[in-house]
DNA sequence: GCAGAAGTGTTGACTTTCAAACAACCTGGT
DNA sequence: ACCAGGTTGTTTGAAAGTCAACACTTCTGC
């Protein structure tokens, strides 16, 4: 390092040039500094953009680092860093170490998805495999459920085709897919799979018809299939009915848990995936009734 | 600082005797060290404890420095840093300078929530001000729109009633709210509003009723109030035909902006909150039509 | 015009964070 | 007992981020 003080000051074009017009006015992003034409009268406006603009970036991906901002704005640390401080008093950003988060408020993505990394390998493992029935113009309904909910992460990116569904979390994942056409269906919100159930979710419902669902449940043997409460019951129903095909999704765990509300019996199904091979009587029984089988490991 | 040697190392009980047994082994959270009792078997186990714990603490909020995490594990910063490396290599959470926050994919509460910094002050202001006319035990519809999307935020910490909407970033903050009462109105989203519109939307409004409606705009002048899209003013007749009381939520600048579709006219309307007086004209026949204006300054 | 206000860039000293290398330690198997 | 493999704490030097003070430029109001 010739010039080499110390680090991460911007370096426009005007660098050669030690001591010229360029450092004491913001330069301008660098667009501005190739192409010389800056209009004198939006000089000083520019403090109010660049806060917006830092807004957009951290809200965006919940954290910018100082320096991608410095290179992005073709500004100097300390004026993003100042930037910052103003934003921060406002409450609109958090000031961490290197850059800007989110403030607390704004974000928690919610217990959730922190329920969904309770064995995070296992279900990424799942959710990956299923994703592979998802063709890119297809019709799908996604049902409630942490295991469900890692599958629509894994969609093709290319996914152009339609997903029903009334989980809260997959509509919102589901903002991020351009792509999609997504169908959500509405009703009383019932927290604890955050989703919407009740009369008014089963009769849209009614209405669909697709080709796919990825069905969730708290526990699967061999007699069937287990969910936790009845509200649970009837919108799930709902869904296998207009669905082509039932592709289960549930960790090894659930083949050693005890639900209390029975959702149907293993002849529903189409397919299963899971993380590890299911026991025998398990095993036994969905070779019986022609389930598919898909060990994801 | 008199062992003050560099930075962050935890500081646990057992400090006062240098060479001890607690270095060497993690010695545990301080809660360990103070009850002494700690099951051997479960020593070697802790390693994934801890990494739950820390995708915990970043999902709940956005972000967790090095250092908290330190205090909080009662572990030394190097062992958080490897942690952070292996969660970061499973795609889970993103290393930045100083900890980690989510990853892009996660987060992204979208360019929606952005937009709504676009005068952010005054919609902050309009929204403080709307959300006083909300009783604790209440029921009220939320439209969608960067505005009255803030107003949920906004709503008595206390507050036990119902909220209708059909807007994604509204369910997503009500989500928050534990004691609310959650209607979701389903149907096709549209994503530039980020809200379910269309016929099932609207049959599904149709057999509610609510004391209070939040309604948001494009424009407003003295004829009426104006939507940008079709899709958007079916939605919101239908919210407002079963609402005793239409609150309508713009900033000034929607007093000078132009919309192509007319959703309806001032009559419909039982208050108005914004962030500056409107233009003499639009004053004018508001008070023609009994509609009480409040501004929030 | 001119003085003050506001916005920036620069410098230099300081604090915090990072990573590699090593040593100490636990666990499980032979 | 002892060794291999994995986990943790410590040291150390380098890299990165932070802050206050100062100098300069442009804008605003008089």
């Amino acid at each position: 390092m010739d010039e080499g003080q110390r680090t991460v000051r911007p370096e426009t074009a005007a660098d050669a040039a030690a001591h010229e017009p360029a450092p004491g006015t913001g330069a301008g992003p660098a667009s501005d500094a190739a192409s010389g034409q800056e209009n004198a009268a939006m000089r000083y406006t520019r403090a109010a953009g660049r806060r917006a603009h830092i807004l957009e970036r951290v809200q965006a991906s919940g954290f910018v680092s100082v320096a991608d901002l410095v290179a992005d704005l073709g500004v100097s640390d300390m004026t993003i860093r100042r930037d910052l401080r103003r934003l921060s008093a406002d409450g609109d950003v958090r000031v961490v170490r290197g850059g800007i988060s989110l403030p607390h408020a704004t974000l928690r993505t919610s217990e959730f998805i922190s329920r969904a990394h309770s064995s995070a390998e296992a279900k990424k493992r799942i959710a990956a495999r299923a994703a592979e029935l998802v063709h890119e113009d297809d019709v799908v309904a996604v049902d409630a459920g942490t295991t469900t909910f890692g599958v629509v992460a894994h969609f093709p990116p290319a996914f152009t085709g339609t997903v029903v569904t009334h989980s809260v979390p997959v509509i919102q994942q589901l903002l991020h897919l351009p792509g999609a056409r997504v169908v959500g269906l509405g009703g009383e919100l019932y927290p604890p799979s955050q989703a919407f159930v009740g009369a008014t979710t089963v009769e849209q419902a009614q209405r669909l018809r697709m080709r796919l669902f990825f069905l969730g449940a708290a526990a699967v043997d061999e007699r069937g299939v287990y969910v936790e409460a009845d509200v649970e019951r009837a919108t799930k129903l709902a869904l296998m009915e207009p669905a082509d095909e039932v592709v289960l999704l549930v960790d090894a765990a659930k083949f050693s848990s005890t639900a209390p509300v029975r959702l149907c019996g293993l002849d529903r199904l189409t397919s299963l995936v899971t993380d590890e091979r299911p026991p025998a009587r398990v095993a036994r029984e969905l070779e019986r009734h022609g389930v598919h089988v898909t060990t994801a490991d």
